[in-house]
DNA sequence: CCCTTCGCGATACGATCGTATCGCATCAAA
DNA sequence: TTTGATGCGATACGATCGTATCGCGAAGGG
C-alpha cells in the first residue's frame, strides 16, 4: 500500500477552516478556494476530501454540532449536584455568545440550509431534542419545587439560554447581565447560584 | 421633467425580493442577478437603485426590521389590557417561526454581517433594545406580583420567545407546545392566557 | 414640436466561483 | 528494487459573480 494519512483528521481540519470562514462572513463567504487558503492547503486537496461543496458544508455542520457539544461539556469538569450541573450547562450555552461566537454565528448561518437540506435539518432537530431531554432530566433531578413540569421548564430554560446567547452576541446585553437573568429564572425553580 | 416613478417603492420591492432569496438560501443565495429575476426586473434596474451589493443588503436589513415590527404590531389590532398586549406581543414573536419563517431566517442570515458591519449591528442592537423596553413597560403595567424586576423579566420573556421561535422554526417543537410553554412562564408573573 | 433629462435595459469586463482532469511525487508490498 | 496504488498539487473550463458603461425610449417644459 502507498502513503497513508489520517483521513478523518484532514477532513476535520478543512471543515474547521470552513466554520471559521462561515462565522466571519456567513455562508456567503465560504468557497472552496478560500477554505483551502484558510486551512493552509491547496484547493485540490479540499476537492480531494470533499468532491462537492455540499459535502464540505454538511461535514462542517456536523463538526459544528460536535464543537458546541464539546464546549458545553467542557464547562462541567467536576460534576457537582444535578442543580450545579444544570446551571453550568445553561451558563455554557449563554457564554457561547461571548466565548465562542464563531460557533453561534456558524450555527445561525446554517439555519437556512437546515430548512432546505433534510440531513442538516435532522441534525438541528436531533441536537435540540437531545439537549432538551438532558435539561429536563436535570430539572427532574433537582426538583426542589413540587409539581414542576420538567419538559416545560426545560423548554423555558433552553429557549431562554439560547435567546440570551444571541442577545450577548449582538451586544444587546453583556454576559454578566445575561447570567443574572438566567440565575433569576433558575432561582424560581429552586436552583441557587452557589453550587 | 421626464418620467417620474416612485423611487422608494421600487427600492422596497427589490429589497423584498432580496429578503425572500435570503430566507430560502441564506445570504449565499443573494446575487444581483437573482434578485433581479426574483423581483421580475432587469439586472440593470437593481443596479440603478443599489449601486453596490452592500447597499442592497443594508436596505434589506432595514426592511427586514420594519417587516418584523409590522408583523408583531399586526397581532395587536384591538389593544386590550397591558397583560393581553404583553401576551399577544410575545405570541407574535413565537409565531414568527411558523407564520413568517422568511423573516426569522433572513434575520439569522444577517447576524454574520451584523458583527462585521457596524450599521447593521446597530440596527440589531437598537431593535432589541426597543423591544426590550416595551416588554419591560408592559411587565411593569401588568405587575400582578410585587417586587418584580421588570427588566430581568423582560429579558426572560424576550429571550424565551426568541428561543421558542427558533425551536418552532427547526421543528424541535410545534406552535401549540411553544405557546403552552410561553403561557406557563407568563403565568408565573401573573399573566393568564384568557385576556 | 423639439429638447432636455431621467428611467432603465443591454452589453461588456475581469474576477472568482465550483468542478473536472491530468500528472507527479511518495511509500508499502512484492 | 521494481511496482502500482494513492495523496495531492496544478491547470483548465464554463458559469456566474459584481460592477462599469453605453444607448435608447419616454415624458414634461420651452
Amino acid at each position: 500500500m502507498p502513503k497513508q494519512v489520517d483521513h478523518a483528521a484532514r477532513r476535520a481540519e478543512i471543515a474547521h477552516a470552513a466554520l471559521r470562514l462561515c462565522a466571519h462572513d456567513g455562508l456567503a463567504g465560504v468557497s472552496m478556494g478560500r477554505v483551502a487558503q484558510e486551512a493552509g492547503v491547496s484547493k485540490g486537496l479540499v476537492q480531494h476530501y470533499f468532491p462537492a461543496k455540499a459535502d464540505l458544508l454538511r461535514a462542517s455542520a456536523h463538526l459544528l454540532r460536535q464543537e458546541i457539544e464539546r464546549h458545553v461539556r467542557a464547562a462541567l469538569p467536576d460534576a457537582g449536584s444535578p442543580a450545579d450541573t444544570l446551571r453550568r450547562t445553561l451558563l455554557a450555552v449563554v457564554q457561547l455568545g461571548a466565548r465562542a461566537p464563531v460557533l453561534l454565528l456558524a450555527g445561525h448561518a446554517f439555519l437556512a440550509t437546515a430548512v432546505a437540506d433534510p440531513d442538516v435539518r435532522e441534525l438541528y432537530r436531533a441536537g435540540g431534542d437531545t439537549v432538551h431531554r438532558e435539561i429536563a432530566a436535570l430539572v427532574t433531578a433537582t426538583a426542589s419545587e413540587p409539581g414542576l413540569d420538567a419538559g416545560a421548564e426545560a423548554h423555558v430554560l433552553l429557549g431562554l439560554a439560547r435567546g440570551l446567547a444571541d442577545g450577548v452576541l449582538v451586544g444587546e446585553l453583556d454576559v454578566t447581565e445575561a447570567v443574572a437573568v438566567l440565575d433569576h429564572q433558575l432561582g424560581r425553580i429552586g436552583v441557587r447560584a452557589n453550587s
